[in-house]
DNA sequence: AGGAACTTCAGCACTTTTCCCCACTTTCCA
DNA sequence: TGGAAAGTGGGGAAAAGTGCTGAAGTTCCT
C-alpha cells in the first residue's frame, strides 16, 4: 500500500520524479512499466502493472451489451497510458494527460492504498478546501448510508 | 497494548523521541516501519505497520466508484505517513502533521490500546479540561444510551 | 539527396533536503 | 550519590529532486 504526501514539479519536458519510497516500493513488490490513468476528480490515477491488470480484467468482465458500460470502458482507455522511469526515477507525463488532469508545473502526489495519486497543487488545494469536513463527520455519512464503518 | 504517559518535546528538525517503553514493545510485538495519522480530536495515531495494516484493508474494500468514499478515503489518507525510527528511537513528524494536529514543541504521548497518541501539550489539556467528568458519571451516559458496559 | 535546423530524449551535475551518527544533558533508579 | 539509560541538540555525509547540457533522430528546405 501506497502512503504519505510529496510535493515535487514537473520539469519543462513534462517529467516528474516519482517519490524515492513509492520507487522503492514498485521495484520490491510490484512489476513494471506503470500504468498512468486519468482518475475521479481531475487527477491522475499511478498503478503498478500488475495491480492495473486486475482492474484491465474486471473492465473486460463488465457487460459491454450495454452502452453505458461500453461508454465507461472507452472513456478510462482513452486516458490510459504506459509509462517508464528512467535512470533518475522520473516518468514523462504525456501532454493530453497533463491537460486533461489541468497540471502546470506544480503537483501534489499521494500514497493511496493501491496507487499513486498525482494532482495539480491549485487542485489539490481547492478539492480539499470544497470538502473539508472533519474525519468524524464524513465517518458518520457513511455510516447513515449504510457503508461500513471503520474502528481506528 | 500500549499503556502509559509520556511528556517529550519536538526538536527543530521536526524529530521527537519514541517513550523507550513503546519503542522495545514495537521491536518486540510488532512490524516496522510505524504509520502516523491524523486522528480524532486533532491529535496523531501511531500503529505498528501491521495495525494499520487492517484499517488499510477496510479503506480499500469500500466502493470507490462512491464521491463519499473517496474523500473520505482521500481525507485519511492525505494526513497518513510512514515514519521509521533512528537508532536514538525517534521519529520525524512531517510539517504537514504537525500542522494539522497543531502541535508546536511539547507532547504528551500517550499508549491508548492498540495505538499510541501523540497530543499538543495544551491541546491535551484543554480537551481534558474541557471534558473534565467523573468516570461514574461517563459510565452512567454510556449505560443510558445502550452502550455495552464494561465490567471492571 | 545532402545538409542544416529543430525536436526529442537521456544522462550528467548541481543544489537542497533528509538522514544518520556522535556527543551532551537530564532523569531515573539502585 | 553514582551510574546507566533516556531524551535532546547539532554537524556532516549521502541521497533525492531538478535544471541543464549534449547526443541522436527526424523533418524540411535547398
Amino acid at each position: 500500500m501506497f502512503r504519505g504526501i510529496f510535493h515535487n514539479s514537473i520539469d519543462d519536458k513534462g517529467r516528474m520524479s516519482i517519490p524515492a519510497r513509492f520507487r522503492d516500493q514498485i521495484q520490491n513488490n510490484h512489476t513494471t512499466p506503470l500504468v498512468l490513468t486519468l482518475g475521479f476528480d481531475q487527477c491522475l490515477f499511478l498503478y503498478p502493472s500488475d495491480t492495473w491488470q486486475k482492474i484491465e480484467e474486471k473492465l473486460s468482465s463488465m457487460d459491454s451489451l450495454n452502452s453505458e458500460v461500453r461508454q465507461f470502458q472507452r472513456t478510462v482507455m482513452k486516458a490510459t497510458d504506459e509509462v517508464e522511469m528512467d535512470q533518475q526515477g522520473r516518468i514523462v507525463i504525456s501532454p493530453v494527460l497533463r491537460k486533461e488532469a489541468g497540471i502546470a508545473k506544480n503537483v501534489v502526489i499521494v500514497g493511496l492504498l493501491n496507487r499513486v495519486e498525482i494532482w495539480d497543487k491549485q487542485k489539490y488545494e481547492s478539492y480539499h478546501a470544497q470538502t473539508s469536513q472533519t474525519l468524524e463527520l464524513m465517518g458518520q455519512k457513511l455510516s447513515d448510508k449504510g457503508i461500513q464503518d471503520i474502528n481506528f
